[in-house]
RNA sequence: GGGCGCGUAGCUCAGCGGGAGAGCACCCGGCUUACAACCGGGCGGUCGCUGGUUCGAUCCCAGCCGCGCCCA
């Protein structure tokens, strides 16, 4: 046979991904091209990975699943808006620069453009820098990393345009999200507040409701009296250490134990300071004794009580989770100052065992303290939970606080399509259950700064009521190093100079911002328009409250619509023992040792066969199988090119009932996969094709062999049916496998295979009108039972067969006599005799 | 406590109103001119449990049990 010379003499998947992912970048086969009209581009707001990290396991599986898509759409002709970008804006940068550099931010420090890191950098003693140079350190540590990570990226194959891609920290990012934030200042989306936020005493800053979590910790209900007028009134408390911040006694309305006391104030134990006893719903009968301390602030339930009953601020735990230093001025009697001075200074943990000691030696405390369990609010990275610390703060409205806000952004959510559809409960459970507004200013150096001053008045005071903001083309601006408009840096501090806002935004306030800076919102106006709002937001489920729910609300305010139309929501990934792939737990698989082993497509095989929304197991031995699928591929490939296969195949050559069943069968495989992936459902797709090539292979192939080999009419049909059922199954595999399909298409065929059409079942069904698979199905099921016999004899499959019997009713019968030349040179059959009865079909096979 | 999802062969998973399926694993056989890193054959399941709807239920409905995730 001859071989096209362009297929090597031993085909091998040894060293494709190199060899592709260059010619890629040559011919720039995945370039966006913005020429483009708006109705045929497809658009995809990829998740910025954070480039810190090394690669997992994970990023590949839930990355090319979205590359199937986008693969997909490109063949389906869509000109595909694929950027990605890396997410170095936040703390493991921050963590990162500091080590390698030997320094630490001071956001207070001007702007030194003549600094350079120290040589040889201490981790003991850091150089104290200023916030911009600082940014600049990381900028410079970022793309550094950024190349080694790209090239990771390129080798799995994605096909996003590598000419676009941006940073999380770059000045356009940033510059975008102090833009955004500055709109929704103007618009009066954006508020400060004083106010109680949660607080992370280990950080130093505010958090949001996103980024808070639930976690089960052991405590102890503490009995303590209160000092009332008809006796003691005993309380039950977690957290007596609070009792020098107590402002009241809180019961529920229609507790009858209580209502006498209601107008009545009572004594605290230790500092005999006197609060009322009130009234609120939020109290529990069954929790406890029934009545609570309200202290401020020991819970959001404080905070709400002391907001709706109007009572005073007593805090006494400061923005270091330790109790304030000074004596409060509601604890200047001697009694309570001396008690005080027990507690000044500790931290929260120290001052509850100080303080039980204590109300032990007074005799407040009655009984020995009940351990319970119970749920206690942390900060998702933090270690200590979360105190309430009133500070002011930005707030950007997110319908936590407007029902008419949350019913439009519900409805956004009902507008979205959601893949798979029961994602969206999580997103409308999320948006109904929202507390507050977000809260987006955080106490941290290393962000994107709030682009705002504040005029300091006569004595040095700032007027925060009303802002200086910069102009909107000279952003991006950091307010610790840039003066506001009409001032000059030496009246930085001064009294009638400004102070710049000290905060960092949020890192979820700018990364919702993706569709924005990722389309060209402030830079390319005309690009933004075409690409806005983009079709698809891939991402994992863990997210959906964070960045989904953000990009939403950020895409609303800004532009009154949905941001994309479709959500790809992708599962996690599990060990072999079913638990989460964690850095924390320390499973995680990095994806080098697979990806030698198995190469790119096996591991992209693998992850296709997840479908969105479930979680997938990582094991060697699906791998395994995608290795054998696409080594079959180079096998049967060059078995078909040694056939004699065509770019433009004779279809009036296809004469022979067997080729018209296989064509058949092909036209129904595509028109399933076609809607398969029209749905995101690229695993189906992927399943149904494995299944029909496996079929190709095992049954077609050695069918037809035969015939193919003996020339005449016969082998051109063949050849010609090979043409087409080769081309269309290379390309229903390109999403997943391109690596192998590319080699594959390029022995024979001109250009990429990733930019050729998507086969069309209308196209391949034409030239065989009114054929159906049956013919190849009986002639598999025939031949099946030829072999059956054999293996069941124990003899090769080359033995001879003397007689076939096929017993059936003729309905069956009838349309196998077509293949009979196929089926007797495949299973070596020397008479094949067709007995028309019965039922059921059956084979009798003589050896 | 509320919500969502999932329980199908030893394992990983498709199927989701009329036949219980695939791959892997296991067992048996075969060098067959595309492929021995291959091919062929076989074994293997009260489709979590209990009710209901239906002529008919793995599939729809209800309850229960178990697992996971999200939110309190």
């Amino acid at each position: 046979m001859s071989l096209p010379s362009r297929m090597p003499e031993k085909p091998s998947l040894d060293g494709l991904e190199d060899t592709w992912v260059a010619a890629w970048e040559k011919d720039q086969t995945y370039r966006f091209d913005r020429t483009a009209p708006r109705e045929r581009i497809y658009a995809i707001d990829t998740p910025p990975p954070t480039a810190s990290g090394s690669l997992s396991i994970g990023h590949i599986f839930s990355y090319t699943q979205t590359d199937a898509i986008a693969r997909y759409q490109r063949m389906r002709g869509r000109e595909v808006f694929y950027p990605i970008g890396w997410d170095d804006n936040g703390l493991p940068t921050e963590r990162r620069v500091q080590n390698v550099y030997g320094v630490r931010c001071d956001p207070s420090l001007p702007y030194d453009a003549d600094f350079t890191p120290p040589e040889k950098p201490d981790a003991k003693r850091q150089v104290s820098i200023s916030r911009r140079s600082f940014i600049e350190l990381c900028q410079v540590q970022t793309t550094e990393d950024e190349k080694e990570f790209e090239a990771i990226w390129r080798l799995v194959g994605l096909s996003v345009d590598w000419s676009r891609t941006y940073q999380t920290i770059g000045a356009d990012v940033r510059a975008t999200s102090q833009r955004a934030f500055l709109r929704n200042l103007a618009r009066g989306e954006a508020y400060q507040a004083l106010a109680p936020t949660m607080w992370d005493v280990d950080f130093r800053s505010a958090v949001a409701q996103a980024e808070m979590e639930d976690r089960e910790r052991a405590g102890a209900f503490h009995r303590i009296g209160f000092a009332g007028g008809a006796g003691p009134v005993y309380i039950e408390t977690t957290r007596p250490e609070l009792i020098p911040a107590c402002v009241a006694l809180v019961a529920h309305p229609d507790d009858e134990r209580y209502q006498p006391l209601f107008g009545q104030t009572v004594r605290t134990p230790l500092f005999d300071v006197e609060v009322p006893v009130v009234a609120h719903h939020l109290a529990e009968p069954d929790k406890g004794s029934g009545i609570a301390m309200i202290c401020t602030f020991g819970d959001t339930n404080d905070v709400t009580w002391w907001r709706e009953l109007q009572l005073p601020t007593h805090a006494v735990i400061g923005r270091d989770g330790r109790f304030a230093a000074q004596t409060p001025e509601w604890l200047r009697a001697d009694a309570a100052a001396s008690a005080y001075a027990e507690l000044a200074g500790k931290t929260v943990f120290s001052a509850q065992q100080r303080i039980v000691e204590m109300l032990g030696e007074s005799g407040d405390l009655d009984g020995d303290p009940k351990p319970i369990t119970h749920s206690v609010k942390f900060y998702e990275r933090g270690d200590r939970p979360l105190e309430v610390v009133t500070s002011r703060q930005w707030y950007l409205r997110n319908g936590g606080r407007d029902a008419g806000l949350r019913a439009a952004l519900l409805d956004r959510g009902r507008e979205l399509v959601w893949h798979p559809a029961h994602m969206r409960h999580r997103y409308e459970h999320w948006v109904e259950g929202l507390t507050g507004d977000w809260l987006v200013s955080r106490q941290r150096f290393f962000g994107v700064p709030i682009p705002l001053w504040y005029a300091l008045d006569d004595v040095g005071v700032p007027r925060f009521e009303s802002p200086l903001p910069p102009a909107d083309d000279a952003l991006p601006v950091d307010p610790s190093s840039d003066a506001p408009a009409g001032y000059d840096e030496s009246q930085r501090g001064q009294p009638g100079g400004f102070v710049g806002d000290p905060d960092i935004l949020d890192t979820w306030a700018t990364s919702s911002l993706s569709p924005q800076f990722s389309a060209g919102w402030r830079t390319d106006p005309e690009l933004f328009a075409k690409i806005f709002p983009m079709d698809l937001r891939p991402q994992g489920h863990d997210i959906i409250r964070t960045w989904l729910f953000s990009t939403i609300v950020r895409s609303h305010l800004e532009h009154d619509a949905l941001p994309w139309r479709n959500a790809a929501i992708s599962g996690f990934i599990l060990d072999p023992h079913r638990k989460e792939m964690h850095k924390s737990k320390g499973n995680v698989v990095t994806p080098r040792e697979p990806l030698q082993r198995y190469g790119v497509d096996a591991l992209r095989y693998w992850a296709c066969s997840g479908r969105l929304g479930l979680d997938l197991v990582f094991e060697d031995r699906q791998l395994k199988v995608g290795r054998r699928l696409a080594v079959k591929l180079l096998n049967a490939s060059r078995f078909a090119l040694g056939i004699g296969v065509s770019v433009d195949a004779d279809t009036d050559a296809i004469t022979e009932p067997l080729d018209r069943a296989l064509l058949a069968a092909l036209a129904g495989v595509v028109a399933d996969a076609t809607s398969s992936y029209e749905n995101y459902n690229y695993a189906a797709a992927l399943e149904r094709t494995e299944t029909f090539f496996w079929s190709l292979c095992d049954d077609y192939l050695e069918l037809v062999k035969g015939r193919a080999y003996q020339g005449g009419p016969g082998a051109e049909s063949a050849k010609a049916t090979l043409s087409i059922a080769l081309s269309a199954v290379l390309r229903l595999f390109a999403p997943v496998l391109p690596f192998v399909t590319e080699e594959v298409w390029s022995w024979w065929q001109d250009g990429s295979v990733h930019r050729a059409c998507w086969p069309d079942a209308a196209d391949i069904g034409a030239p065989v009108t009114g054929a159906d698979p049956h013919p190849l199905r009986a002639a598999a099921a025939a031949i099946a039972a030829v072999r059956k016999a054999k293996s069941d004899a124990k003899v090769s499959m080359r033995t001879d067969v003397r007689m076939l019997r096929i017993i059936g009713p003729d309905a069956h019968l009838e349309p196998l006599r077509g293949v009979e030349r196929d089926l007797r040179d495949a299973g070596r059959i020397a008479a094949l005799e067709w007995i028309s009865a019965g039922d059921v079909v059956r084979y009798d096979v003589e050896l």
